[in-house]
RNA sequence: GGGCGCUUAGCUCAGUUGGUAGAGCAUCUCAUUUACACUGAGAGGGUCAUAGGUUCGAGUCCUAUAGCGCCCACCA
């Protein structure tokens, strides 16, 4: 029995696959009857809307060790796939696909653009899939899921339903982040904060001075506020009116008394524009005042302008600070003034405070039991600092706006009576006329913020509520995926999990951190440093890659990724092989069954290496992949290879057969218990060897062999 | 403003309940065709950010300080 002299990755890696995927072995209930203790990973959806990145390789390679060692273990292990439709996300990407083709997604009617999206995601579905098989992974492709899938939709619209007869969604007017140039509004979790510099100027209101980086949203300006305490105002009276001369001409103006004011800042005394800003909405909110809005939704001044109506708000900033100036209105101008705007994440446009209805979520009778569940450790964060992080969000947590103003999504399932206003929530579209009026019904025009499905992903994709497989793999184990998003989704799963089912959805949170470039920089575009992970298995092959990633990467910790790293991965896989080769190669005479006594050099070489082996499973088992796989290269490489291996090089070299069946018997045992130690980590190069192994009673492919005991 | 981390060898990072500092890469010396040069044998290199404290004993626990980073937040 021999192997050839070179592992040959490329060659060897399509053919293992392929023989794993007929093997029928990803799906659990194919497994051999010992299989019997269910284990569940959900992984998370990747966006089909591009290629693999280096942190998806981190996502399939970490949870494709949990669920081949579990497997190993005897459990039935389900690792279920599953791909998003991403909602904002890919629209923005199709939109800057567009954008290069000089089109514009408004110049598409909503029905076509919805199926032009769609043919792009399904093509670069079935590129992610394929991917996924390069990379090794060992899920159940038989029961993939996309967000968009019926049942899936099914699900969701029922959560929706639920909520909505639990008074949990409401339709509200409020003030939500709106982006100008996506012409959608966003949640929180969607906008950044930016520094900014720009002008502050001081402007005379009357007797008051106030301060504003943002002149043109001031024109309905007519609630002047101030602290209730604050000494240098005490003479105004809550409510009281004053007149005064302001842009456009003479108003009337009232006091307003409300402690959300700094008396620190400036000069303690502002003016409100609820329509724009989000301080200013809740003080009106607080004292029942008017808003009015001064901005469109494409960032342009409305008729209460005046003579500026139609223009953009940046080109009329200085014409109406020109005009101020004219009237002597303005005190001072304040150069270099340091603030933070929230802008949208995709675009870094600033992002437009408007009073726009919206659907919401009510999140605190959600976040509730949430708190209790994690409280009660009921979930395990990986590491254990997300337990602080997810519980001081979930307590602080706001109300979501779930709507958004794009085609690419799953459509909200409601309707409003077009005459008497009355929101009808219709999953099954069966009600065409107002109940209450009569008046036709309009279908709500929005689509679901992506993460109102994906939130729902662990009971959705195995067929909540009645499915075998709920009842079989719910709650799941495992949650692995980037603390990038513990609260767009991790949190959110938690929460619909508990409120839905009235389970947690998974046992345990492992969050990886980023994966990095070598100089532990943020991989992106415009640097030009993204690596791509299928040019490294390419090079190197898929388990060097996968070890690679995995060695030192301690849960939550970035991850650089240095190619030079992937490459001493590559040495070890051809060492594997080499040292497997040997082996194989000095194996004449060799008798399976055949009773060796071994030396007592020997029999500490086993009981070292058994405990190595329970060293290696204890460290499996508490989740410390980088440590184990750490062990296991240490100790094939430098153990087994530099030592045991050099050691019995003379009795294999010798005549003394009874020598020579010992030697054989040693190595034999060791290198067959190594490979299935190391299989996790390095599937293709452990299979293919295994396949070739002289042994007896060997089972159809290592995936489903015992881990070492 | 609030919260959460990090600081250990030249670099990237481990270090589980406190018990004489570890790995990979890099560097240096030696071996020269050995299953494997994608190799082997060996070496150098750290007052564990700083200052206190608890303890028989602290990289590890506590307090403070400094530097770095991340997240959340309604200072016009």
């Amino acid at each position: 029995m021999e192997l050839p002299p070179q592992y040959n990755a490329k060659e060897v890696e399509d053919k293992i696959y392929q023989l794993w995927e007929k093997s029928g072995f990803f799906n659990p209930d194919n497994l051999p009857a010992r299989h019997k203790k269910p284990f569940t990973i959900i992984m998370p959806p990747a966006n089909a809307n591009g290629n693999l990145h280096a942190g998806h390789a981190l996502v399939m390679t970490i949870e494709d060790i949990m669920t081949r060692y579990k497997r190993m273990n005897g459990f039935k292990a389900l690792w279920l796939p599953g791909l998003d439709h991403a909602g904002f996300e890919t629209q923005v990407v199709y939109e800057k696909k567009l954008e290069k083709e000089g089109k514009s997604r408004f110049q598409i009617p909503p029905e076509q653009l919805y199926k032009e999206i769609m043919d792009f995601t399904l093509a670069n579905k079935t590129n992610i899939e394929s991917q996924t098989r390069k990379m090794g992974a060992s899920c159940d492709w038989s029961r993939e899921k996309f967000t968009l899938d019926a049942d899936i939709v099914k699900t969701v619209y029922n959560t929706f339903e639920k909520l909505y007869k639990d008074g949990l969604i409401y339709r509200g007017k409020k003030i939500i982040n709106w982006c100008p140039k996506h012409q959608t509004s966003l949640s929180d979790l969607e906008t950044n904060d930016t520094e900014k510099v720009d002008k502050f100027y001081y402007l005379k209101y009357g007797p008051f001075t106030i301060a504003t980086s943002r002149p043109e949203t001031k024109f309905g300006d007519k609630y002047v506020v101030m602290h209730p305490k604050d000494k240098r105002y005490k003479d105004y009276k809550d409510g009281q009116k004053i007149e005064l001369e302001w842009i456009n001409g003479p108003i009337t103006a009232t006091i307003v008394k409300d402690d959300v004011i700094d008396m620190e800042f400036g000069t303690g005394v502002m003016t409100i524009t609820p329509w724009h800003d989000a301080v200013d909405f809740g003080i009106a909110e607080r004292h029942n005042l008017e808003k009015e809005q001064i901005i469109d939704f494409y960032g342009k001044l409305l008729p209460i302008a005046g003579e500026f109506a139609g223009m953009k708000i940046t080109e009329a900033r200085q014409l109406i600070i020109d005009k101020l100036q004219s009237k002597g209105l303005v005190e001072k101008v304040e150069e270099n003034y340091k603030h933070i705007v929230k802008t949208c994440y995709k675009c870094n446009a600033s992002i437009e405070p408007q009073i726009k209805e919206q659907w919401f979520l009510k999140m605190k009778p959600l976040a509730e039991p949430a708190i209790k569940a994690i409280e009660k450790n009921q979930i395990k964060f990986m590491p254990e600092h997300y337990k602080k992080i997810s519980l001081h969000w979930l307590k602080n947590i706001i109300d979501w706006n779930i709507s958004r103003q794009i085609v690419w999504g799953i459509p909200i399932p409601a309707k409003t009576c077009e005459k008497c206003g009355e929101i009808y929530v219709d999953i099954n579209n069966k009600i065409n006329v107002c109940k209450k009026c009569g008046g036709s019904l309009k279908k709500d025009p929005d689509t679901f913020d992506t993460w109102f499905s994906s939130g729902q992903w662990p009971y959705a994709t195995l067929g909540f509520p009645k499915s075998k497989d709920f009842k079989t793999f719910y709650p799941t184990d495992v949650m692995e995926t980037a603390g990038e998003i513990i609260f767009f989704w991790v949190a959110r799963m938690i929460m619909f999990g508990l409120y839905n089912t009235k389970k947690i959805p998974f046992k345990n949170v492992y969050l990886h951190g980023l994966v990095l470039d070598a100089k532990g920089q943020k991989m992106s575009k415009s640097k030009g440093n993204v690596i791509n992970p299928l040019d490294l298995t390419d090079k190197y092959g898929t388990d060097a890659l996968r070890i690679g990633l995995v060695v030192g990467n301690t849960p939550g910790t970035s991850l650089a990724l240095d190619e030079n790293k992937i490459k001493g991965y590559r040495n070890f896989a051809t060492k594997v092989w080499n040292a497997s080769r040997f082996v194989l190669m000095n194996l004449e005479g060799y008798k399976e069954n055949s009773k060796v006594s071994l030396d007592a050099k020997d029999k500490k070489t086993l009981k070292d290496f058994q405990k190595e082996v329970k060293e290696i499973t204890k460290e499996m088992d508490s989740f410390r992949f980088y440590t184990a796989a750490e062990k296991i290269y240490h100790y094939f490489w430098h153990t087994f290879c530099d030592k045991i291996i050099e050691e019995q090089k003379t009795k294999l070299y010798g005549t003394d057969a009874k020598e020579k069946a010992k030697a054989q018997y040693l190595l034999m045992t060791i290198l067959v218990e190594s490979l299935k130690l190391l299989h996790p980590f390095m599937p293709f190069i452990t299979e293919e060897i295994y396949q070739q192994l002289p042994i007896k009673g060997k089972k159809q492919c290592i995936m489903i062999e015992d881990w070492p005991a």
